[in-house]
DNA sequence: ATCAGTGTTCGGTGGGGGCCGAAGTGAGCA
DNA sequence: TGCTCACTTCGGCCCCCACCGAACACTGAT
């Protein structure tokens, strides 16, 4: 980059890739970090194919989304972690006003999004937020110096089957600020791992084809034995709004 | 598609008061964290004031900016410190995501950038929290009653040739949130004068054309000597990665 | 009362861009 | 060699909005 004499038309720029509804919706739906079809984001935000794929345009020129082609498809996902991170700092900005619920369907949708959910590849949502205290309070991460695995956390993760590597340049171990928790969960490497294991071992599952994910009731058994973490669906009496339940101490 | 069913639509609204030109510009201009007046902000962007006025009510009433009206002036400034970040987090978001081969040029760069570098006009990064932190150790700003300098404070400052005069608008000291940090460094007029001193009697140099400087030799010294400050290359380990230990005693 | 200075409102203009359907391209398949 | 499918390109429509100057409103000073 040159001079910052005129950082602003950078920044205009950047903001106007996502200062439209239609490529907005596109950016939330590849914060799952899956890679997805022109015609799949079309049908997301409801839009015609050729729209989608003039935005689909846009979005990569502007450095955005990363594509690759194969066969007659053209997989578009968001270009690193840090334009993940970038479209949740936007996202979780705090608005003025709290938006207004509508619908009880909109309202059930936003409390399962909100209770579980993936953040581009790692858990968020209050599942994400209990998930990384769980860590904490267990011993296994240490927030000394930064985040970092303690030596108890690698064994915990080895007895699930992760292994790291230390190579790459992603951390092994970020923090990632939750956007309706208005706190951190656990990002990076080990985030993402963990994130993976969840879905394998069948902890969690996808809810439709968004990020919101439910868990399982061998995650209710899993979580509660690995972590102390305790689903309580009868929660707040919301037929959709689980609710966890931290056992393991933890003061904030 | 009836009602905002996702974030999208807000995520849009909240972009877009960025993803122009003029409005990127006053955006910039206020992270400084001063309340700017509508004409000095279109002489700033270079543009009419009936069209600055315009812009500023759009940004005011979409919740980005806040105003205060005195006299015959009408004051701007950022709502909040989340707003500075998301405009701090948008800015830095690195534009073209550099893909795997210019990686080690670029970690060192980021590495740089989060180590030190100048926010507007004043120290950011470690090296910026650090100072804030041995100025309040040493006893030369106090947080009662908001942050303010001391005698000792003004003492030191004058030792290395800085007078400041209560004069004028802008704040002597004000706290300014810190992206990588996630914490407090000093912004304001003394802020200002510590970090243009710190260039003048070559303690950091400028690394390129960006924002990202060096603590040099000399002022390595200056920092441990003056503030407790103590620079520690060997650090993490990685070459770029010079990691500031603040000796001063401080409790948060 | 008058004037200068600051900001707001309004009308008009022009450009950009979001949207669609239709036609075109190219891969995969039978 | 066709056929389907996924996507791209094109032309056209229309709305939004950034911009300016002019007129107006209000403050503070002479």
């Amino acid at each position: 980059m040159i001079g910052g004499m005129d950082g602003a038309e950078d920044l205009a720029a950047w903001a106007g890739l996502l200062a439209d509804r239609t490529r907005a919706s596109f950016c939330l739906a590849l914060l799952d970090g899956r890679a997805w079809t022109v015609g799949e984001l079309a049908k997301h935000a409801g839009v015609a194919i050729s729209t989608a794929s003039e935005h689909a345009d846009r979005l990569v020129r502007g450095g955005l989304l990363a594509q690759r082609r194969q066969g007659r498809h053209r997989y578009l996902q968001l270009a690193s972690p840090q334009v993940a991170v970038l479209i949740e700092t936007v996202a979780s900005t705090p608005r003025r006003a709290a938006p207004v619920v509508t619908t009880l369907a909109a309202a059930h949708k936003r409390q399962n999004l909100a209770f579980a959910r993936t953040c581009y590849d790692h858990l968020a949502g209050y599942l994400g937020v209990a998930v990384a205290d769980a860590l904490a309070g267990n011993g296994f991460v240490t927030r000394t110096r930064g985040l970092a695995l303690t030596s108890r956390g690698i064994a915990w993760l080895g007895s699930l089957g992760v292994f790291l590597d230390g190579a790459g340049r992603r951390p092994v171990l970020r923090e990632c600020l939750d956007w309706t928790e208005r706190r951190s969960h656990l990002a990076g490497v080990a985030g993402a791992e963990i994130c993976r294991h969840a879905f394998e071992a069948g902890w969690i599952v996808r809810i439709g084809s968004g990020r919101a994910v439910k868990v399982t009731a061998a995650g209710e058994e899993a979580f509660a034995e690995q972590l102390g973490i305790v689903i309580d669906p009868a929660g707040t009496g919301s037929p959709g709004a689980a609710h966890a339940v931290l056992a393991a101490a933890r003061r904030r």
